[in-house]
DNA sequence: GGCGTTACGTGATGTAAATCACTTTCGAAA
DNA sequence: TTTCGAAAGTGATTTACATCACGTAACGCC
């Protein structure tokens, strides 16, 4: 399936729209390849487009003092990525994106997205529902944070993605656990 | 100012609406008063609405094994709250809102939320913004909790609300931090 | 007013995880 | 194949915070 197709029946789950206006739709966006290790976003520059993964896996991640990395998200194909706050606000990357693996995305900037919302009422309805999902799973995560130890927020990755476990080197799983790579070692070793 | 003045100066703010059209909208809200102490939504009850805040300060939370209590917002007035996770997709709440202070609110279903959304081009789009400004607050509390010890996480707060510090008990901070209410205590205690 | 409940402060103790230091394994490139 | 750097495992030590235990102050309420 190319990435045309994957991106039709992504967005058909939750709007209506004819042959005619996903054409119209999908022209706005621009296919990109990057291999694994590339740099998508980088902290400080300036951020114009959002990402929708077609293939392959991106990691968005936050840098505290050059020493500590965590991560933000994973981001799997169907999946869409970028710094928002900066895109929206127009104003300088505060995290990076880089890619896991060689990745195909489909590129669509900041400007487009709201000519195409505000020209097809549908397409805004789609966004409104994309971000709303996205706003449920971050509060889901933070609830994850508080509530649970390490090793239930461990269990639960892995039953979310259980992919993630041979596509991903084990320091950015802990990265993303918010532990030590040496806690999560020891975690899943003491196994039980 | 009063309960629809306010809300419509808060869609101004994202949304241009003709005097007719607001006045549409405003006839799907419900105003409703509620005192210090009252139940919104409780764990397990069907979720129909979310609440607009016009005056007072509603708190979300999550209930762990009936112990431990985890506060996902203060909602203060012009904020928006409800378990959107039970509300959008029609299941029991997993979540509790209820007053801190006697507050006014207005009522939206979820129905009616969906109805002005199909029906105005407009209020798609404030609804897009609103869910997004949330969903980009969600992250960056998110980034603080793994970031940041509980003094900054503290003082972050406080600097973000100033209000809260007097307005609502210590233990509810706390809980809102992440910590044990000793922990909080001796924080702000051995000051500097 | 007295009385009970809830909020808050503070010490003692236990523990999960960070940190530091070192070793071992693995994977890619020469 | 050898080599070198990154990833991963593991022990010792430290630390922040939870938990337990208790005391005190503040407030609704009959």
């Amino acid at each position: 399936m190319d990435a045309k197709e994957i991106l039709k029946q992504h967005i058909a789950k939750t709007a209506a729209l004819t042959d005619e206006q996903f054409d119209y739709v999908f022209s706005h966006f621009k296919p990109r390849s990057y291999k694994k290790g590339q740099v998508v976003i980088s902290e400080g520059s300036r951020v114009d487009h959002e990402y929708f993964v077609v293939s392959g896996c991106l990691k968005a991640f936050f840098v505290n003092d050059e020493i500590k990395m965590y991560i933000l998200q994973f981001a799997m194909p169907t999946w869409w990525s970028s710094d928002y706050g900066a895109l929206y606000n127009q104003t300088q990357a505060t995290i990076n994106i880089d890619c896991i693996t060689d990745a195909e995305v489909l590129c669509l900037s900041n400007d487009d997205r709201e000519k195409i919302c505000s020209e097809l009422h549908p397409v805004e309805h789609f966004f409104r529902w994309r971000t709303n999902r996205g706003y449920l799973a971050s509060q889901k995560r933070l609830l994850s944070f508080m509530n649970n130890d390490t090793r239930a927020r461990y269990e639960e990755l892995l039953a979310l993605y259980p992919q993630l476990y041979n596509l991903v080197p084990k320091h950015l799983i802990a990265a993303y656990l918010g532990v030590s790579r040496e806690t999560l070692s020891r975690l899943y070793n003491t196994h039980k």
